[in-house]
DNA sequence: GTTAATTATATCGTTCACGATGCAAATATA
DNA sequence: TATATTTGCATCGTGAACGATATAATTAAC
C-alpha cells in the first residue's frame, strides 16, 4: 500500500502544476491569433500598464530571472512588438519599451480576460469564492518567496 | 489609465503560473540531491503507486502527452531509475517499471512531502482549508479539461 | 584615483511542454 | 484477407525556466 503523502491525489503542487499547464493551453488558441505565446502576454500586461521599464522592473514583476525574460524579450523585438534601448542615466540596463503594434495588440486581445474568465469559473470557483482562492495562492506565493529554507 | 481586467493582480492564470513556478523551485534542492527533477519526482510518484505501467497511462494520469514523457522516461531510464520493455500483449506499448533503485528512492525522499507541507502551510492555508484550496484547483482543472472551446 | 565589490544584462547548457509529424502495430471495415 | 483507420510511442522544432557563468557599467572602499 502506498502511504498518503505520496499519492498524487494529495499532492497541492500537482495540482497547481496542472493547472497552470491547463490554464497556458487556454490561452494558447486566443495569443496565438496576435502571434503571442502566454509568458509573452505577461510581459504586455507589465508593459500596459507601465511602458518604458528597464529588463529588471519586468523580471521582477513576473518573479522571474533576467536570463529568462532576456531571450523573451529579444524574441518580442523581432517580432516588432517592443524595443529594447540602452539607459540614458544608467548605461547598465535596458529599458524596454512597447512599439504602436504593441500598444495595438491590448485593443485586439480585449476579450481575452473575459473568455479565460468564463473558461475557468465553475461551481467551487465564482466571483464570490474567487477572492478567497487569490488570497490562499497570494500567501503561497509570498511564502514561497521569503522563505530561507526548507 | 489601465482597464482592471488587464492588471495583473487580478490575473487568476499569473497566479498558478507563478505558484507553480515556485514550489517546483521549493522542491529543487530536495530532488537535486538524488538527480532528480520535480517532473521526474511526478513520474515516480504514479509508479510507486502503481509499477509497470505502459507510458500512455503515465502520461494521461499526468495530464501531459507522451510526446513531453518519452524522453523524460529516456532519461530516467539512463540514470538507471526505470526500465523500458516491450509490452507482450501489445507489441506497440512499452511498459515503464522501476529498477531497485527507482523503489529505493521513495525512502530517501520520505521526508518530502512534509517538509513542502510545512514550505506551503500558511495564514490561509492550513490543514482546515486546505480542502477548500484542493477542491477550487481540481474543479478549474476538470473544467478546463472538459471544454470543449472558449 | 586605483582597486574591489556590486549591479544590470546576457550567454550557455539542460530539461521541460507541446504542436506537428512519422511509423509501426493493432483493429475495424469492406 | 486486403485495405483503411486507429492507437501507442517516438522524433523534431520552438519557446520557455533556470542554474551557472560572463561582461560591462556603476558604486564603494581604500
Amino acid at each position: 500500500m502506498v502511504k498518503e503523502e505520496f499519492k498524487l491525489e494529495n499532492q497541492l503542487c500537482f495540482r497547481l502544476y496542472s493547472a497552470s499547464r491547463l490554464i497556458t493551453q487556454a490561452y494558447h488558441p486566443l495569443l496565438t491569433k496576435q502571434g503571442l505565446t502566454y509568458p509573452q502576454y505577461l510581459v504586455l500586461l507589465v508593459l500596459w500598464e507601465k511602458d518604458a521599464q528597464p529588463v529588471n522592473d519586468i523580471a521582477k514583476r513576473l518573479l522571474l530571472e533576467t536570463n529568462t525574460v532576456t531571450p523573451l524579450l529579444q524574441r518580442m523585438e523581432k517580432e516588432g512588438i517592443l524595443t529594447r534601448t540602452k539607459g540614458e542615466k544608467d548605461a547598465r540596463q535596458i529599458i524596454v519599451s512597447l512599439t504602436s503594434k504593441g500598444k495595438k495588440l491590448q485593443e485586439k486581445l480585449a476579450d481575452v480576460p473575459f473568455s479565460m474568465g468564463e473558461a475557468v469559473m465553475c461551481d467551487s470557483v465564482t466571483p464570490d469564492t474567487a477572492p478567497d482562492l487569490f488570497r490562499m495562492l497570494d500567501d503561497i506565493i509570498n511564502r514561497l518567496l521569503h522563505k530561507t529554507d526548507i
